[in-house]
DNA sequence: CTGAAAGCGCTTACAG
DNA sequence: CTGAAAGCGCTTACAG
C-alpha cells in the first residue's frame, strides 16, 4: 500500500529524472551513463533522484541507438534436453553477467519452425545466434550460413567455415580405456551405439588405439542401439552361455550410461561380480542413471555445461567486434569414477 | 556470391524502402501494415519493393512505440530440467505462433541470479513472465509479486492472488488407482516419496479415497525417497521374507518411476511377475525410465507440454488485457498404459 | 559545466 | 490519396 512500491504502472522514464533532478535529458543521461563532464555534485544529485524514483534504462530504446540488443538467440532441436539443458544453463550462465538475455528457440526438426524462430530472432535484432542439437553429427534443419549476424555452433553439425565447438569424444574413450589399463585390466571390450553415429567411430578408433599402444588384444567393438536392452544382448554375445570365463572380458567401456546400466544388470543376473570380475565403464555421466545403477556407474562427462559457456563467451567475443578463427574446437571430457570400474591393484 | 545473398551488413530500413518506391516513410508504413487509405496499385508497388529488398521492421523500434515487446521471460530453477523442459518447449510452441520470443532464465536456487534475471527481464520491457520450476509446492528465490507486468506461475508455487496452473495430482492417483480396480486388483500398495511433498500426501489421499470407495482394504502408503533404491527397499516391505505370498499387494502404485522401475526390478529378483502376479504402476511417465523398465511401465503422465501451453496461452491473454480470474488451475493428468499393470480380466 | 538538436527505426494522428 | 510532423526513450556530437 506504499505509494512508493509500484507507484505508477508505467516505468519512470529519462525525462521525469531529469525534471525531478532540475536538468535536461541529455546532462541527466550522461550523469547515470558516466559520460560527459560536470560538476560531481550535479552528477550525483541526477544519481539520487534516478535511485530515488527507481529510474531503470529502457533497454529497447538503448538497443535502438546502439544497434545492439544485448540478446542472444540459441536455437536447439534437442527437445528431451538431455543433452541441451546443461549446455544451455552454461550459456545462459555465461551471458547474464554480461547483461545479456538468451532467447530460446526449440525448432524440433522442424524446418518451418527453425525458419519461424530465425526470423523473429532476426527481427528482434539478437547480437548472434547460438545453435545447438542433440547430436554432434547433424545439421539444425535450417540454413544459418549467411546471417549477417555471428553464429557458434555447439554439440551440432557447423557449416563449413563456421565456429564450432564440440566435445572430444576421441579423448573421453581414451579416458576411460586409459584408466581401465591403469586399474591392470587386459581383456577390455567396447559395446556402444549405431554405426551412424560419428562419435561411434571416434570413440571406437581411440579405443582401438589406446589398446594398441598398451599391448593389449583388440576385440571388434560391438555396435547396436543406445539402449539398456542391447546392453543385456551384449552381454549374452561378449559371455557366452558357458558357465567358465576363460576369455572373456574383463572390462567393458560401454558408448552411453544406458547401455553400461544393461550390462551392469546382465552381468548381476549372471553372477558375475561389477567391478571385481568386470569393471565398466559408460558415457554421457548422466546422473539420474549412473547413481542409480548398482554400484553407481563410472562415466565419462562431456563437460557440457562448460561447453555452453565457451560457446556463450565467443560469441560475445564475435558480437564485440574480436575476429576469430573458424575450425572445430573439441573441449576435453573427463572421467568421473564411481563404483563401476574398480579400484587399482592394491588400491 | 550472388549480390542479392547479403549485400548489406546492416538491415534494409523502411526508409530505404520507400526511397525505392518513391513515397514517404509514412506511406510505406502504412502500405506494409494494411493502415490507411491508398490506391491499390500504390500499396502493391511499396510492398513488392520491401519484398525485394528483404525488408523486415526492426521489432525493437515497433516496441518502443508499441509499448509491447512480444517477448516474454521464462523463470526456472529445474536446472536438470526433467518437468521443466516439456513445460518449457509448451510455453514456447503456444507463443511463437503470436510472435512472442521467450527468454530464458535459469535461476538456480540463487537469489542473486534470480534478481538479477528478473531486472534484466524488466529492463528489456518483457511482457509477462511465467514461473516454472521443479516443485509444485516450493516458491522461486524471488518475489513476483507487485511487478506491473503480468505473471503467470505454472508447475511452483504461486504467490497468494496469482494464477497458476499445476497438474492435478489427485486426479493422476484415482486414474491408476481405479484403473488397477478395473483389473480386479484387490491389495493395491502405494509406495511414494517424502513426507515433505505436498504432491505426496495429495496423491496418498487419493490413493485411499478410491480404495475407500470400492469397499478394498487401505494399506498405510510408505513414504521413502523418490529413487528406485527406495523402491528395492519397500518390495522387500511389501512382500516380507518369506515365500509365500498370502496377503502381500497384488498391485503397486508407486510415486515415480524410479521408484517403480526399483519395485519392478526387486520383483524380479524375487521371481514374482510383472504384471501376471503383481501389476505396477509409476508416475511421471518419464519415457527413458518408463521404457527401459522390463516390462515397460505404465505411468501417470502430468502432460506438462499441454501445461505449459495453457500458461503460455493465459498470459498472453493476459498481456492483452483480458482480465483474468486468480487461483490455481489444475490440470489433468493421463495414464499411459504399456505393459507393467496387467490386462482386463479375460483381456 | 550544461543544454538544444539530431537521430536510432518505426507509427500514428493530423493536414493538405 | 499522400506526406510532414511529432514522438516512443534514449544517446551523442556539437554549441554555448
Amino acid at each position: 500500500m506504499s505509494s512508493d512500491a509500484s507507484p505508477a504502472q508505467t516505468p519512470v522514464t529519462l525525462r521525469e529524472v531529469a525534471a525531478a533532478a532540475g536538468v535536461s535529458v541529455a546532462t541527466a543521461s550522461k550523469a547515470l551513463n558516466g559520460q560527459g563532464r560536470m560538476k560531481a555534485q550535479t552528477r550525483e544529485r541526477i544519481r539520487e533522484t534516478a535511485q530515488r524514483l527507481g529510474f531503470r534504462p529502457n533497454s529497447l530504446a538503448q538497443s535502438l541507438l546502439r544497434r545492439r540488443s544485448f540478446t542472444v538467440g540459441l536455437l536447439t532441436n534437442d527437445t528431451y534436453g538431455r543433452f541441451s539443458l546443461p549446455l544451455m544453463s552454461g550459456v545462459s550462465d555465461a551471458l547474464v553477467d554480461a547483461g545479456v538475455s538468451v532467447f530460446l528457440c526449440n525448432v524440433e526438426d522442424d524446418t518451418r519452425l527453425a525458419q519461424l524462430h530465425v526470423e523473429a530472432m532476426l527481427d528482434k535484432r539478437v547480437d548472434g545466434i547460438i545453435a545447438t542439437g542433440k547430436r554432434i553429427d547433424r545439421h539444425l534443419p535450417v540454413d544459418l550460413a549467411n546471417l549477417r549476424i555471428p553464429v557458434i555452433y555447439a554439440f551440432t553439425q557447423p557449416d563449413p567455415g563456421a565456429i564450432a565447438f564440440v566435445s572430444d569424444d576421441a579423448g573421453g574413450a581414451r579416458l576411460a580405456v586409459e584408466h581401465f589399463c591403469r586399474l591392470g585390466k587386459k581383456r577390455i571390450a567396447h559395446v556402444t551405439g549405431p554405426a551412424s553415429f560419428a562419435v561411434v567411430h571416434a570413440r571406437a578408433e581411440a579405443y582401438r588405439d589406446v589398446l594398441t599402444e598398451h599391448g593389449l588384444p583388440v576385440s571388434e567393438p560391438l555396435l547396436g542401439a543406445w539402449s539398456e536392452a542391447w546392453g543385456h544382448d551384449a552381454v549374452a554375445k561378449l559371455f557366452g552361455d558357458k558357465a567358465g570365463r576363460e576369455g572373456a572380458p574383463d572390462a567393458v567401456f560401454c558408448g552411453n550410461d544406458q547401455i553400461a546400466r544393461g550390462v551392469i544388470d546382465a552381468l548381476r543376473e549372471r553372477g558375475i561380480g561389477v567391478p571385481d570380475d568386470v569393471g565398466v565403464i559408460g558415457f554421457d555421466n548422466w546422473q539420474i542413471v549412473a547413481e542409480a545403477t548398482r554400484p553407481p556407474l563410472s562415466s565419462v562427462d562431456m563437460n557440457l555445461a562448460a561447453l555452453g559457456r565457451e560457446a556463450g563467451l565467443a560469441l560475445l567475443s564475435l558480437v564485440g567486434g574480436k575476429p576469430a578463427e573458424p575450425g572445430i574446437r573439441k573441449l576435453p571430457c573427463r572421467l568421473v569414477v564411481r563404483q563401476s570400474c574398480g579400484r587399482p591393484p592394491g588400491g
